[in-house]
DNA sequence: TTCACTGCAAAACGTTTGCAAACAG
DNA sequence: CTGTTTGCAAACGTTTTGCAGTGAA
């Protein structure tokens, strides 16, 4: 009963380490970046290799498995969220939050249009101060 | 008594090597990398280094002369253009072009509210194929 | 036997830093 | 004299790659 089968057929393909990875990604609650994956993952298969991580990152990335942010300051993370959504970064604490804005895709059409762009996605970047940074500005 | 004092202060302040750096950025008609511009800025002077120019983009991006981009995608680019404008990505031959989309302010309320941030900025990104791209397909 | 995958080390990439010398106030 | 900036080379963090070895079909 399964509505996703490639995908599914994805999962029950996939090798230890692949395994071990997309499970640590599922497992977290964030969103880590590679060297993080690689830390938990060699708890639950302690042979994997820094460059495994990194090829099973590739892999389940084109299989759909996980998608792959970047926002240009650092390390890649890797999200268990595949579907469109938006995100929102506190300046001060660097956490990042998902963020569902329906109308971001309503822009996409007028974007386009203004771009001559044949659209594809559009992703929305919110920057500001958490509200555990607002009441700790110590921390 | 100029408007903006700070500003035009730090133009006239700054070394021949950032003034060159300057140039080339508000010169270009696109986004360059640190490379590009490094390329760009021996031709006016020769003796410039690779890390004087990084130098340079870190200090005019702190005075607010140029703002840096980054995808995630590779190397930062460096824009004349500070104020506030969202982007949009050719996924094919890599051409960045501005965007003017006023709606964007609008949705960073609704975003801040519901992530519970105060919101500084937003940015939004949009993905797709440019017009020269759809016509050309092969190349 | 074939072919994809692993693990290691080394390389690649963009960027930053340590440091001595040059410079500006 | 003091503080800033330069230029060089070396280091850095992240990611990719070359390659020999492993393991499944």
């Amino acid at each position: 009963m399964s509505l996703e089968p490639s995908i599914n057929g994805a999962i029950e393909a996939l090798t230890p380490q692949r395994r071990v990875v997309l499970e640590v990604i599922r497992s977290s609650m964030g969103h880590l970046t590679a060297n993080e994956i690689y830390e938990q993952a060699r708890r639950r298969l302690s042979t994997i290799s820094y460059a495994t991580v990194y090829n099973s990152l590739r892999h389940l990335k084109q299989a759909g498995l996980v998608a792959e942010l970047n926002f240009g300051n650092g390390a890649s993370r890797y999200d268990r969220e595949t579907a469109r959504h938006d995100h929102a970064i506190c300046s001060q604490c660097g956490t990042l939050v998902d963020l569902n804005i329906p109308a971001t895709v309503d822009l996409m059409r007028s974007a386009a249009l203004q771009a001559d762009f044949e659209a594809v996605s559009i992703h929305l970047t919110l920057t500001g101060v958490c509200a555990g940074c607002r009441e700790a500005p110590g921390s």
